[in-house]
DNA sequence: TATTTACTCGATCAACTAGATAGGGTAAAT
DNA sequence: ATTTACCCTATCTAGTTGATCGAGTAAATA
């Protein structure tokens, strides 16, 4: 399950990516286009700052905005910021490896197989798309009219 | 990430998939083998008897046995049964799709976008992996010695 | 039929986490 | 100087997860 933090993080860092790098948003504003609690955005976009995926200005004129380039922020590296590990299970994590306790050969445990294949999957997409493509994506979705 | 019922419930049924179909193994001996505790397992198991997964015999000599063919059984339900839909999101699960109150246009959205993207992943793997795949996966990773 | 065996089922519980809000503090523009 | 808007800590509640207890009931065997 995607945690709300990890969903609202995404929106905004695509809201973000949408306008021209220069200009900072308001969290306020930001809030209100995406639908986002103001005061939970403000935890969660400090936290993206924190890791250095965002810039802020204070004062006046001042808000959020990306600290690198949208082709260079990873959607994996978003949702492990705000939901650990991609794997179902902590042996499966490439990441965070954590053997289970009880184990007792892991090449041989079914979950454990299961497990590490879907984590790879995940990975292959989140770890291969990044803000940049996930814009393109979303732009093929919704063609701008033709100018007849 | 998955629930401790549901890594249980999946290790179990391989339990019982590797034996011989007809014989009805207790709840004490699978949750003693697999390092599951017991109240908890029997939890479980009565959960996938309740699916048709399980069947059980009382009395002396009884135990829970599986219901179907090992190459019937899909990991899908099983983690669907426990864990719920494979979606990271509710407006990307296909079997039980919910929208987002917020969401204007889903076809443009984003979140949406990538998390299908991964349910797609994930779904291909556990609804297309049934225990007797993942039990000849699991052989194959710890051969028999050769016999000189 | 008596008795043992082992599944069935409801209630309960502590620990944890997610989502969210409140309220004041602080840096930096104008 | 003052306004703007980020920065940070504390707090709350509602729900979920993992787990256990204990009594009840069906069925096989002696």
């Amino acid at each position: 399950m995607l945690s709300k933090r990890a969903k609202y993080a995404l929106k905004a860092l695509l809201a973000l990516a949408e306008r021209p790098r220069e200009e900072p948003v308001r969290i306020a504003d930001l809030a209100r286009d995406q639908h986002i609690p103001p005061k939970f955005l403000e935890l969660i976009l400090l936290g993206l700052k924190n890791h250095g995926i965002l810039q802020s200005r204070k004062g006046k004129g001042g808000g959020y905005l990306l600290a690198r380039d949208p082709a260079d922020i990873y959607l994996g590296q978003i949702v492990r910021m705000f939901d650990g590990p991609l794997a179902p299970v902590p042996c499966a994590s490439q990441t965070a490896y954590v053997p289970c306790a009880d184990c007792p050969n892991e090449a041989v445990c079914g979950v454990h197989l299961a497990m590490k294949a879907v984590r790879d999957a995940t990975s292959r997409i989140l770890d291969g798309t990044s803000l940049a493509d996930l814009r393109r994506q979303m732009d093929d979705a919704s063609p701008p009219l033709p100018i007849d």
